[in-house]
Parts: C-alpha cells; structure tokens; sequence
DNA sequence: ACCTTCTTGAGACGATTTATCAATTTCAAT
DNA sequence: ATTGAAATTGATAAATCGTCTCAAGAAGGT
C-alpha cells in the first residue's frame, strides 16, 4: 500500500470533495484494484473472497464506480461484461485477431497512437485510453 | 431497397455459402439498417413496430448479428447496449467517445489505415475489418 | 405441390449490473 | 472518548440486455 500513495491522495481528494468517506472496503478494493491493468467486478470479488468473504459484490461495484468518477479508473465494455481498467498503468497493446483459427497477435504501434491523438486534438478530446482490434486471417488460415 | 443491391448481393451471398434463407423479415431489417449509420436492436424494434407489428426483438438481434457475420455490420458495445454498425454504406468510421457525456464522434482516417495494414502484413495478417475506438473526454466535458 | 430445413415469434431464461433497505461504520463535533 | 448525523455495507430483489427454446410457419430445391 505504500507505494500507493499517489492513487490514495486521489481517493481521498475525491471523498472529501464529495462528503463520502474512506472505508476498510475502499482501502482493500484500491489496493487491489491497482495491482491490475484491468479487472472485472467478479474477477475482484472472487480474488478478494479470500481477504474479506463478506466483502460483497455490489460494494464491489460500487467501488470500481467511484474509482471511475475519482479518475482512477476507466469502464470499458468489453463482450457482456465490464473491464475497469487501472489508467496508472499505460501499457498498450493491441490485438491482430485471426478469424479463422482465433490466434491474437499483439503489437504496439507510437506512430497510430500519434495520429490518434492528433484526430482527438482536431476534435476537442482528450484521450484516456483506447482500443484497437484488426480482424483478419492468419498466414495459415488464409490456405 | 432499389439502391441497396451491392449490400443485399452480400447478404444473399452470406445466405448461400451458409443454406440460409432470405425471407421477409430479413429483407425489412436490411432494408431499415441501411439507412442508419449505426442502431441497437431496441432502435430497430421500435422503428420497425410501424411496419410490422409482430416483428420479434430476438428476430432484429438475430438478423442484426447476421448482418456482422456477413459482413455488412459490426457490434459496439457502448453503455449498457450494443450498436451495429453499418460498415458497407458509408466506409467504415472509427470512433472518438466521451466517457463524461456518452458523445460519440465518428471520423476516418486513411493514415491511420495504411498503418494497420502495415502492421497486419508485418505479422503476415490479411485484415478483412477492424475495430478503433478512442475514449476519452470531450471538451465540454474537461470542465 | 411436396418435403426437408430454416426461420419466426413469444416468452422463458441467463448473465450482468443496479436499487433497496435495515444494520453498521465513519468522522466531525462535542 | 462519546455522541449522533450521514454515509456505507451486505444480502437480496429487481432491472436490463441479449440469447435460447420450441411449436408453428415459411422458404426453396426437386
């Protein structure tokens, strides 16, 4: 938790602003919270059962939520479920994903994210994160 | 539906490769997409209600995920709901979204697309789609 | 027209997330 | 340290979205 400190004086900021409090659930949720690029609610509820098992999911919810609104954290829907992910971390990668046989390549491209930013500029936004997937056929798969 | 033959070429096509057939509904919900840039099913149902009242909900899903099997949409999650894209009518556009407001703003990016295929090749990849989602806040937004 | 196969519509169902609410905890003011 | 108002929690109900089921109907090859 101590190295923590920078996303803790987030929090905190946060709660004061708003009259809400900093709770043992917070705390633990946060800790947890910031050893992962990106979690789901029920991936934390099941890793932290084992630190807390009357820590609910709802809490859990409600946490990743207000990380969300404390600048911490970044919702992404993803298939069915919601993927929080921890905006400290930075690493991008994005994903090549054969069609055929399901094989996902990932890669990292600085000048794409270049002119991501530059569309964002042109268009009055700032970018938190995205997200970039190719489609295709593999060199096997394409017969 | 006259001006729409290069998209209902893809779908009878789509059909025949999978002993599929092409029946009223399907050629309704076609018809409808085609006007939209992108829509979720609930949209559709609605708009649709007018025209034929006994038209199934799971039918629009069932067709609308048709439709991106064969090419001529792509699903989004964003919020809670799913919108298809309609990729064939009017080129594929990636997308800039507010995660303060929910704004959406499409754009094109031909640099950016040379680059995918780039990277595509590099990894001896033949993309057939692909999905750019920037998030981010919109500068009302920023505050 | 026949017959096989696919599709539809309606509602049941499943998965994910949010709302409800009584009991508990926080925290600032005593 | 104690108090007490206000926020939070946990458990579960409820809402939301999308898929599955299945009997009845439609499509299309022969």
């Amino acid at each position: 938790m101590a190295k923590s400190e920078k996303e803790m004086g987030m929090l905190r900021d946060h709660l004061a602003k708003h009259q809400l409090k900093l709770t043992r659930q917070r705390e633990l949720i946060l800790d947890a919270f910031l050893k992962q690029e990106h979690i789901t609610a029920e991936e934390m509820y099941h890793q932290l059962a084992k630190k807390d098992p009357h820590l609910g999911l709802a809490t859990i919810y409600r946490t990743l939520n207000l990380f969300c609104e404390a600048g911490l954290a970044q919702a992404r829907h993803f298939g069915t479920q919601t993927q929080y992910d921890n905006i400290s971390h930075k690493g991008h990668h994005d994903h090549l994903i054969c069609t055929g046989c399901g094989k996902i390549v990932e890669f990292e491209n600085c000048e794409i994210e270049k002119l991501q930013e530059e569309v964002a500029t042109r268009n009055g936004f700032t970018i938190t994160t995205h997200r970039l997937e190719l489609y295709g056929l593999c060199s096997r798969c394409r017969h």
